[in-house]
DNA sequence: GATGGAAGCCCGGGTTCCTT
DNA sequence: AAGGAACCCGGGCTTCCATC
């Protein structure tokens, strides 16, 4: 079997070499398939002139999902789910390889069921309270959960460098996991990485009965024994008997082809995004709108109308032609929803939200607090829209960085396009600067 | 009473420092 | 160096108050 990887060309983690299931010879790392396998078990490689003397692919074919063209790097994965569970699995786990290295690879028993709890229908997975995923990152995650299907939501942590670096790197546990799937006092548990016999034995350490839950201590080793880097995602789960106390690693290798930025940008609450179109940058042919104070009559629906200023933000006489311009540009089918910024929105107090009226948000957004994508010329923000009290509407979580990268001010006037027909919550945010009127 | 602004409290996670 | 603990800070949520 070749014992480089038809990705990379390296050896790298040899005992995370998959080989083909036909010829055998072929072989490719768990990290460099174009769906990240975690678990070399349920790995099922063909390569690519296996894939062709099985009439499976050609040069010029279209592609499966699973599949890619010799072109651009041709890589393949079958991913057993389900119906596979009691499959033979040719990986590089069975290969002299593996066998040369020593290390057994745990079944996948062993490695992905986790124990009998089960994960709440919807949750994939659980992200630390400080990481934040970029598409990329979330696409890599979700292949490792829909590949392996785990039983239990998995926990999952983009290593910063607290997490990674000493002195006492630790790695923060989530209450809500810990309380689920950690013991209930510290002690040491154990973490299992697929692949390999050592076990590390960190602290869990709970402190407090409600505050922190950290792993420390054996932590550092793991950290070093699998050169786990600042950027990698790290994902976590109980592992089946464990009893809270043995848990299965999984590391997601922020990988030169998965990179996407640095840690900075993936740390950071707000994915952004710099591939819309021209068509979405807002503003455009606005010297064209000739100037007047606006008539319901220009919209289709004249019971509607065209903009709602929230009850206490009363708009200037310039302000509200500036506000009329701009709306009568947009053409929106949905009411814009007018916001100027003030002190707790954008300027000196010590927190900033965003409260949207009432009497817009009531009729034209969801009743339940979900993440809300702003757009704003080229790029979007995500942020987390909340509801008190089935009343009041309110933007937080990415909403400061929405702020400061716009460099909204108190005056500037946010006008609020609901987006139609949009897989998520969408609104598209005009910014009119306080210099403009 | 409805709505909006502002501030306080609490929680959780990261960071840093002290002790062993 | 490792373990343990305190501190710091950001975010979520609630409450109070003012205004209409």
């Amino acid at each position: 079997m070749n014992t480089v990887c038809e990705v990379c060309g390296d050896i790298g983690y040899k005992h995370l070499l998959v080989c083909c299931r036909d010829c055998m010879c072929s072989a490719m790392h768990q990290y460099c398939l174009d769906k990240v396998v975690f678990d070399a078990s349920l790995a099922d490689w063909l390569c690519y002139e296996c894939l062709q003397s099985h009439g499976e692919v050609t040069l010029s074919s279209s592609q499966h999902d699973n599949t890619k063209s010799l072109e651009s790097n041709e890589r393949f994965v079958q991913c057993q789910k389900g119906s596979s569970c009691g499959k033979t699995v040719k990986t590089a786990a069975a290969t002299p390889a593996s066998e040369e290295s020593g290390e057994d690879i745990p079944s996948e028993n062993e490695s992905l069921e986790l124990d009998n709890l089960q994960a709440p229908p919807g949750d994939d997975y659980v992200l630390s309270r400080t990481s934040y995923l970029s598409e990329a990152q979330k696409e890599r995650v979700m292949a490792f959960i829909q590949e392996t299907k785990p039983k239990i939501t998995v926990f999952v942590s983009i290593m910063r460098k607290s997490n990674v670096q000493p002195p006492g790197p630790c790695l923060g546990i989530s209450k809500e996991y810990a309380s689920a799937h950690f013991p209930h006092k510290s002690t040491n548990v154990t973490l299992q990485m697929p692949g390999k016999s050592k076990q590390w034995h960190p602290i869990f350490y709970k402190r407090n009965e409600s505050r922190k839950n950290m792993l420390m201590g054996q932590w550092l080793e793991f950290v070093r024994d699998n050169h786990v880097q600042e950027g990698d995602i790290c994902l976590l789960g109980p592992t089946k008997g464990g009893r809270r106390t043995t848990f299965t690693v999984y590391l997601l290798r922020e990988t030169t082809h998965s990179r996407c930025g640095s840690i900075a940008k993936m740390a950071s609450e707000v994915h952004i995004k710099e591939e819309l179109s021209d068509e979405e940058i807002s503003g455009s042919g606005m010297h064209e709108i000739s100037h007047g104070s606006l008539e319901s009559e220009d919209y289709g629906d004249p019971s509607q109308p065209p903009y709602i200023v929230p009850c206490g933000n009363c708009l200037s006489k310039s302000q509200k032609k500036i506000v009329e311009e701009r709306v009568r540009a947009i053409q929106s089918e949905v009411p814009i929803c007018v916001a100027v910024m003030k002190n707790n929105n954008v300027g000196i107090a010590r927190k900033w939200m965003l409260e949207l009226g009432s009497r817009y948000a009531s009729v034209h957004l969801p009743a339940r607090g979900q993440t809300m994508v702003l757009q704003c010329g080229r790029k979007i923000w995500e942020v987390k829209m909340v509801i008190h009290n089935g009343r009041r509407w309110f933007l937080n979580g990415g909403w400061p960085k929405f702020v400061r990268d716009n460099d909204l001010r108190v005056g500037d006037i946010c006008l609020f396009e609901l987006k139609k027909n949009e897989r998520k919550l969408t609104m598209t945010v005009h910014v009119i600067s306080r210099e403009q009127f």
